[in-house]
DNA sequence: TGTCCTTTGAAGATT
DNA sequence: AATCTTCAAAGGACA
């Protein structure tokens, strides 16, 4: 599996060399895959939606016909691991032009180093900030400049399209529509570029207006309950809620990958404000011992699930705030003994730290909204299913930003939480988890089943692990047996 | 209420 | 080293 952090290796300084993608008739590849995307969509909504679809072996040989091609492992590795190299050296070779505007920061050179060797914040990172967090005082150095004016030469390739303007040509309003909106969205960006995951943004007009207020305050109504509901995530990430002052002005770094359903990249289960890195916008130049200091080794102490400013991290989701707090009071009164039940309690009530997402996860909270909206499917099984092809479905350039992503995304999970580690999250080291149950393919059943009817109710590649009438249910539900596959209405 | 489903990717655990 | 397992998100279904 590639891994674009190479080992961390990456992380701590760029590589000059220069890199370029095999090609592998990369051309020919593209124009199918963004075709195939089209015709990709349509399939899956036809097979999902309009529960029309019959014809397996016609299914399958159009989707071996259009799919990505020949997209073998193999080649997909090697794109993967392009992509890592691009990543790595983002200021050589293919990504000198950068292949995707509006989408700034991936295109800074040095940026997986953040920070320098003393500890201070690289002027590259500076840029990154502060295109990213415009109201953050970083001080911008002469490196930085001229980074940052190589950057912007960004050309806009007109093949750098958002999925969704392919896939759903006759939402071209749509598109244009967020495509304006998104210029709202505080992020140095060409006018003239559709950025890549606009689609995904749906601020409205009113919202970042500069100097305006921030009138996302204002309760908006769910259109489902009527009941007022916090503002929209896209009025304001719902990553990094800020402080009351400060809502709103702040844009996180990923704050234009908004989910658009509420829910925060790591939710913070009480506790108001929620913001995912919330350290970074108070990055200095002693960034580094000051996280460390901040965090110390391998546990946040439920209190430092808060920011000096009040700002938990999202990706710690505190269980009980409020028992932390009566318990303090408690603790202050009690023996030792006291105090050694009340460690005991604290390491039980460790925030939980959660993985930061890949990207593939990243990829499927920016876009399930849409696909909910479009293909009118809510069950997420099914939607996972159409994203996970869209997915596959992605240039190598749409994925390479959604990797890139991810990868920022770990660098600074991990230097927020320098002694995390996944295992942490492992069942039966987190207490405010349950073990989750072991996948385990039940002896004799299932695949058998799917050899004869492989991809039973999707034109999907055939599926090996889970059984027919488990994906039929979950798909579709009890209520629409009329869609599930022949095998699984048996 | 908790687990399953479903996807990909990252990372830890196991062989 | 290769393979396996778990967890990240999401929300309806189900026991």
């Amino acid at each position: 599996m590639p891994q674009l952090n190479g080992g961390g290796g990456d992380d701590l300084g760029a590589n000059d060399e220069m890199i370029s993608f095999k090609d592998e008739g990369e051309q020919e590849e593209k124009i199918s895959e963004n075709s195939s995307a089209e015709r990709d969509l349509a399939d899956v909504k036809s097979s999902l939606v309009n529960e029309s679809e019959t014809n397996q072996n016609s299914s399958s040989d159009s989707e071996a016909e259009r799919r990505p091609p020949p997209r073998s492992e193999s080649f997909r590795d090697k794109t993967r691991e392009s992509l890592e190299e691009a990543a790595k050296r983002q200021d050589g070779g293919l990504f000198k032009s950068p292949p995707y505007p509006g989408y700034p920061f991936i295109m800074i050179p040095d940026l997986t180093s953040p920070y320098l060797p003393n500890g201070s914040l690289s002027p590259t990172a500076r840029t990154y900030l502060q295109m990213k967090w415009p109201l953050l005082d970083v001080q911008a150095g002469s490196l930085q400049s001229r980074q940052a004016l190589k950057d912007a030469r960004s050309p806009s390739p007109a093949h750098i399209v958002g999925p969704f303007c392919l896939e759903f040509p006759g939402q071209a309003d749509l598109s244009l529509h967020q495509f304006h909106l998104s210029n709202k969205v505080p992020v140095v960006q060409h006018p003239h570029h559709v950025h890549p995951l606009t689609p995904l943004i749906t601020y409205s007009n009113e919202h970042f207006t500069p100097g305006n207020p921030p009138p996302h305050l204002q309760a908006d109504v769910d259109p489902k309950t009527g009941i007022p509901r916090p503002p929209h995530p896209s009025d304001i990430s719902p990553y990094y809620p800020l402080s009351p002052g400060t809502v709103g002005q702040i844009p996180h770094p990923l704050g234009w990958l908004v989910p658009q359903q509420g829910q925060p990249v790591y939710p913070i289960t009480t506790g108001g404000f929620r913001h995912p890195y919330p350290t970074a916008l108070t990055v200095n130049a002693s960034m580094s011992s000051l996280l460390s200091s901040r965090f110390p080794h391998h546990m946040v102490p439920p209190h430092h699930s808060l920011h000096t400013t009040g700002i938990p991290h999202p990706a710690i989701v505190t269980s009980n705030v409020k028992q932390e707090s009566s318990h303090s009071d408690i603790g202050s009164l009690n023996s030792s003994k006291h105090q050694d039940a009340k460690k005991e309690e604290e390491k039980k009530k460790q925030p939980h730290i959660k993985k930061p997402l890949n990207a593939f996860m990243l990829y499927m909270k920016e876009m399930r909204a849409k696909v909910v909206a479009e293909c009118t499917l809510k069950e997420s099984a099914a939607i996972n299913q159409i994203l996970g092809r869209r997915w596959h479905a992605l240039s190598r350039e749409e994925q390479a930003k959604y990797y890139e992503l991810a990868r920022k995304e770990r660098q600074l999970h991990m230097q927020l939480y320098p002694g995390w580690s996944a295992r942490d999250n492992y069942a039966g080291n987190y207490q405010g988890k349950k073990k989750k149950r072991k996948r385990e393919k039940q002896a004799g059943e299932g695949n058998e089943h799917r050899e004869y009817f492989p991809n039973p109710c999707l034109s999907l590649p055939p599926i090996t692990d889970l059984s027919a009438p488990k994906k039929c249910r979950a798909r579709f539900g009890l209520d629409q047996q009329n869609n599930w596959c022949g095998p699984c209405s048996l």
